[in-house]
DNA sequence: TCTTGTTTTAAACACTTGTTTAATTTCTGT
DNA sequence: ACAGAAATTAAACAAGTGTTTAAAACAAGA
């Protein structure tokens, strides 16, 4: 069991719910301050500045985003498990956290100087060898040949954008929260056979 | 050869550029003026607030981002050539204007208690035909069986996500803005095979 | 109890926000 | 040239912004 929360850890989870849902600009520190239950003075005086705070947020929420990639990919597994068990995951993983994705993509997006570093989980991504391992499997005509970028993009097209156009598929097909949630797990299957199927040579 | 343009036309484009790239909260009504060249009281002299412009430059947008899918599928053209052309059409179409896809997905998820109308354009969608004509196409077998949402989000996310994810996807892969451009009109032959394949029975 | 350091608070700071006012300039038709 | 309307401006308004200050409340060890 934990102990009482700290008034650092109630700032902390206050802010990483209110940046995810309205992004850096939308939101005020005093509405930070007001979602903890505590006052503006606090938030600065444990993270010095909003900015501060939010890279702070932004960091631990790009390591959660880029972790399922990270470790299924560094896995030892066939090319193709590795495909659907990521997929697998990031279905998941998005369920639960249905704002991370837009979070991330907007976020990296406005960062118009990078004033953070992505560079860290995007480095493990490439240093995991899959790129390499892909395209060994192309050389054996596993594969089809497409580049890196073709491929991710087809895979992180169909994994993020269900989750990051909710709102907007809701609307435009007249659906409630809950059947929309539930025809993404129907969804899922038929991405994980698409892929699989252009992807892999039989 | 134009006119002059006008003061207020001026504020409009200037407008759209910076909501465009920095969202409705990630901007103020003086730095609208400023990129127009005109000065604050300017902008609600023609537009009453930063609101109802705002409301204005997201109808266009929202015209705009929607034309090509109406205009596709309303189009008496076999179910296949619908899809090809459609595709096509997006990935010229937000070539140009890559900001666009996330404008419109990012402030209809913001917009918690549905300030402007996004309903035209999705009725325009539904009122096609088309949903009606792929569940025929569906009864005849020529189409794999999925539901509409599937067969939405399979084209859209595709179509959508690459250009969306454009700064995540440069930063992952360490491409420049030229040769991601280039490699997205590769990656749309392979959206567009990928798609054809699965969904249609041959 | 007193002291020292930490945590919390209300208040203030300077600056930006969206919006409005009232005065001035520019235009237009006579 | 004049009058009335339209366009433009600088300035002001109240409210909100991120951040800091200085005092108060609290905790714990001597």
């Amino acid at each position: 069991m934990n102990k009482d929360r700290t008034t650092e850890d109630k700032i902390k989870e206050a802010a990483r719910s209110v940046f995810l849902s309205k992004g850096f600009s939308g939101c005020s520190s005093r509405e930070i301050a007001k979602a903890s239950g505590m006052n503006v003075a606090l938030v600065n005086y444990y993270f010095r500045s909003k900015q501060k705070l939010f890279s702070l947020i932004f960091a631990a929420a790009m390591e959660d985003f880029m972790r399922s990639m990270i470790e299924v990919f560094q896995q030892d597994l066939q090319l193709e498990e590795k495909l659907r068990i990521y997929i697998e995951k990031e279905y998941e993983f998005l369920s639960q956290h249905p704002e991370l994705a837009n979070f991330i993509i907007n976020e990296i997006k406005q960062d118009q100087h990078s004033f953070f570093d992505h560079a860290e989980q995007f480095n493990q991504v490439r240093d995991s060898g899959v790129f390499a391992e892909f395209e060994m499997a192309q050389q054996r005509g596993e594969v089809r040949k497409i580049d890196i970028l073709t491929l991710i993009l087809l895979i992180l097209s169909n994994c993020h954008y269900p989750f990051m156009a909710k709102n907007f598929m809701k609307e435009m097909l007249s659906m409630d929260d809950n059947s929309y949630q539930n025809s993404l797990q129907e969804h899922k299957k038929f991405v994980t056979e698409m892929l699989i199927n252009y992807l892999f040579k039989r």
